[in-house]
DNA sequence: ATGGTAGTTTCACTA
């Protein structure tokens, strides 16, 4: 195959949304489909739609109404064994083999209001949680394996990931603790953030956008949160197609009842 | 400093 082309996309309840993720793959054409926050149990994800829609291999990790991720494929996948890093044992990563690659797909906590780990033990987890991945990657990182690291990390690292540097740096998301914690799994993975290696500070680029903004787009008060990530080996791949390789479908945000998050794809030439 | 919206576990919680 020429190309393989992956995507990542909080979707906010699959149940509810599964009609969006068809709507938008008929025009995206993705490969691999990796999700978070599905909201279900494993046995609740709407497989025979995403067979329906040309997606017949499915990877569930689910639990009861909240948190969980998927990956669903048009080509086969190998299970991988999991590891665990979310300190709760929540539904928050899974990871499979497509292609000869891994898949790594992190729906990373939230972290609350309160960026502080002695007040606030959702952003304590969420400190934990990115501890323990930075412990992985760097372990991983010794057998240079093709990897694709992907998901909603909840986090926007850079000063133009952010509509406003300024006045997020004491919100959760985008906080120096949060953004330094990131960097540290970054760096123990070498891994390669893919949006910013092809598309450079000062473009801003935003995922995300609040239900809490009547006009979303008029008020534009967006994050990136939903990253790709590629171990060096993919370097050439991921970099090959430029940055039209790279796109946010954020068209989706305007559509009926959406995710707050926009679909990300890049195409990899494989 | 506040409140705004959305989904599921629902008159409460997470995001």
């Amino acid at each position: 195959m020429a190309g393989l082309t992956l995507a990542t996309w909080n979707i906010n309840s699959v149940r509810l949304r599964h009609p969006h993720i068809a709507r938008w793959a008929d025009e995206a054409q993705p490969d691999v489909i990796c999700l978070q926050e599905i909201k279900c149990q494993p046995d609740q994800f709407p497989r025979k739609e995403f067979t329906a829609m040309g997606y017949p291999h499915v990877h569930v990790r689910g639990q009861k109404g909240m948190h969980g991720v998927a990956i669903a494929s048009r080509l086969p996948i190998e299970e991988l064994d999991d590891h665990k890093i979310c300190p709760r044992g929540e539904a928050r990563f899974q990871r499979v083999k497509i292609e000869g690659i891994e898949f790594q797909n992190f729906y990373i906590p939230a972290g609350g209001d309160e960026p502080d780990p002695e007040t606030n033990p959702r952003f304590k987890h969420k400190l934990d949680f990115l501890d323990a991945l930075e412990a992985y990657a760097r372990k991983r990182s010794m057998e240079d394996a093709d990897i694709v690291l992907v998901g909603d990390l909840n986090i926007a690292p850079r000063e133009h990931d952010v509509w406003s540097h300024k006045q997020l740096l004491k919100v959760v998301s985008h906080t120096p603790v949060e953004v330094d914690a990131l960097d540290r799994v970054l760096s123990a993975g070498d891994f390669i953030d893919v949006a910013r290696a092809l598309i450079p500070e000062p473009e801003k680029l935003y995922t995300w956008w609040s239900y809490r903004n009547r006009d979303w787009r008029k008020s534009n008060r967006g994050r990136r949160l939903d990253h790709i990530w590629v171990s060096p080996s993919l370097r050439g791949p991921a970099l090959a197609g430029g940055p039209g390789a790279f796109e946010i479908w954020e068209n989706t945000r305007d559509w009926e009842k959406p995710s707050d998050h926009a679909p990300v794809t890049l195409r990899l030439r494989v």
